[in-house]
RNA sequence: GGUCCGUUCGUCUAGGGGUUAGGACGCAUCCCUUUCACGGAUGAAACACGGGUUCGAUUCCCGUACGGACUACCA
């Protein structure tokens, strides 16, 4: 009987949250709850520098739009509080500082120009990895090169010092990555990170390891772009002596731009048309602002499934799956290894079949809405008819407005092209027959009817109704296309089309 | 440069020693439709390259190429 699963996802609120992020939140989400097991939220607020205001709300209002709740978090705290990591701040220097007195770490007191007078003296000196590690810390100011007297005196004089890992002159670190499987790196790779900065803030690599294990962490879900840090990590729970408990490590693949090369960072929004982040953001104090997928029109449910299959799979041929399947068929063995394009294309299918997959009822709600934007007041009645007649044809929830405001609004001008080429005698005389023919109509005028006396206006003038269809359709909604032309005339009623169609005859440049 | 990771249609991917290499998006054609769209059908489209191992490699191994990540007192 194992214990409990345990995940975490731990942005840091330094700006938005983008969608690779977005991503990582999922799969640890849907991992937790697919064991069984619990889903926290930790914000690794360690860089004071980097702090943005408002991103930490940001993380909220976005896992909360995409259904992805966690059972820990700074809102809503467990047994492993706080879940700030600033709020823990007081914690981490105790376990660096037994890491020193274990011989694991050590007190440096380099300046930011020393460690750069050091990194150029060994560029130039040809040596390819200018870094601070268990050759060069022995040139470097530090407790382990400085007398004991000395590191006294500077410790209790109030220097600015960092601690360092001393990481082991010649080891093998292995880990198993549950995606990549044995990865294996040779601890003369490795640099001597810094565990606490001057500030007396702990970096990642130190907040992460005391927190997870602090924490119950039993899997590590996270991006690629920590696979090179990870044998670190794996260090660290070694010289705590915590490598009974430590958790298993997953490493996802990044997310790639969609032209080629490279993951996909902030940036990339603007440049492709698309958005990267999964809510509008803005910084109330730059003034940036970017753009979010819930505001482009996307349906959570449609996001978190097209998400889910960026570098994941059931391994059957299925592509639609609620957030409660997603739990369902997940699995980390399923994981891909490879990078993953981002397509925005098949972003847009999935949120048409969402928008489809609704009723025509709760697709009204979306016209009213916008119509009353725009100062239209619908009944319910008719929207949801509009709803019915356009749903096959949108991406977007306001794409049913905009297919559908011709129906609400009078028309104004005609498409020039279909009137150039279908605007004819044979159309003018079937339309002005059919006007007076349903002028006064008193029956109802569903579909059927609407068409049958259509035919016999056209039979009336000795014309064929597949000659004219073109120019009836331009004459009563102004465009070449649209919906069924019989239901939207059921919608209009007899007069709305017959005044449109008498508008048309005058507007339109009349043709012998 | 170094370390690590990766490589099946344009994209997301299934598969795995012997398959007509399957599906989805997109694209094209056809059908449906008195339009456009939806829907249906069909089609074009892939195992990076070179060596092994093997009776047989897209699949296993090794190289090469290409791509990517990392290389901060950022996460």
């Amino acid at each position: 009987m194992s214990k409990e699963v345990r995940v975490r996802f731990a942005p840091s609120p330094t700006g938005p949250l983008h969608i690779g992020g977005v991503r990582t939140a999922l799969y640890n989400y849907l991992f937790a709850r697919k064991m069984g097991g619990k889903f926290l939220l930790r914000i690794e607020d360690t860089d004071q520098m980097r702090f943005v205001p408002g991103a930490e709300k940001y993380i909220q209002e976005s896992l909360a739009w995409l259904g992805i709740s966690a059972d820990e978090s700074p809102w809503k705290p467990g047994d492993c509080g706080p879940y700030r990591q600033s709020e823990r701040k007081a914690d981490y220097m105790q376990y660096a500082l037994d890491l020193v007195e274990a011989g694991h770490a050590y007190y440096a007191f380099d300046t930011s120009e020393e460690l750069e007078a050091m990194r150029e003296r060994l560029t130039a000196a040809r040596v390819v990895q200018p870094q601070y590690n268990s050759i060069t810390r022995t040139q470097m100011k530090n407790s382990l090169t400085l007398p004991a007297e000395e590191v006294k005196e500077r410790l209790a004089s109030g220097d600015p010092y960092v601690i360092r890992v001393k990481i082991p002159r010649k080891e093998e670190v292995r880990l198993n990555d549950m995606i990549r499987g044995w990865v294996m790196v040779h601890s003369s790779t490795l640099d001597d990170k810094v565990l606490m900065k001057s500030d007396g803030m702990p970096t990642y690599h130190l907040a992460n390891i005391v927190d997870d294990h602090l924490m119950g962490i039993t899997h590590v879900i996270r991006g690629e772009e920590w696979l090179p840090s990870a044998p670190l990590h794996v260090l660290l729970y070694k010289f705590f002596g915590w490598e009974d408990t430590m958790p298993q490590f997953a490493h996802l693949p990044l997310l790639l731009k969609p032209n080629g090369n490279g993951k996909l960072s902030k940036r990339d929004g603007d440049k492709l048309g698309f958005p990267v982040f999964p809510i509008n953001w803005e910084n109330q104090e730059t003034g940036e602002t970017a753009a979010g997928f819930r505001e482009q029109g996307y349906l959570p449910d449609a996001f978190v499934n097209f998400l889910a299959f960026l570098g994941w799979n059931p391994g059957d041929d299925r592509e639609l799956f609620s957030l409660e399947e997603l739990v369902d068929a997940f699995s980390v063995e399923r994981i891909g290894k490879s990078g993953t394009k981002f397509d925005i294309e098949k972003a847009k299918w999935y949120n048409e079949q969402y928008l489809r997959a609704k009723s025509d009822q709760e697709l009204a709600n979306y016209i009213i809405e916008d119509a009353s934007k725009e100062g239209v007041e619908l009944v319910q009645e008719v929207a949801v008819k509009a709803a019915g007649l356009t749903k096959g044809r949108v991406t977007f929830p306001r794409d049913l407005w905009n297919e559908s405001k011709f129906l609400f609004v009078p028309l104004t001008s005609f498409d020039e092209d279909v009137a150039a080429k279908k605007w004819n005698g044979d159309a003018v005389k079937v339309l002005t027959h059919y006007s007076i023919a349903i002028t006064n109509f008193e029956g109802t005028f569903d579909a059927e009817t609407a068409k049958t006396m259509l035919g016999d206006s056209a039979e009336a003038e000795g014309i064929k109704i597949g000659k004219v269809m073109q120019a009836v359709r331009l004459a009563v909604t102004g465009s070449g296309a649209g919906p069924d032309l019989m239901e939207v005339f059921a919608i209009l009623g007899a007069k709305e089309v017959s005044n449109r169609i008498q508008f048309a005859l005058n507007t339109l440049p009349v043709i012998a």
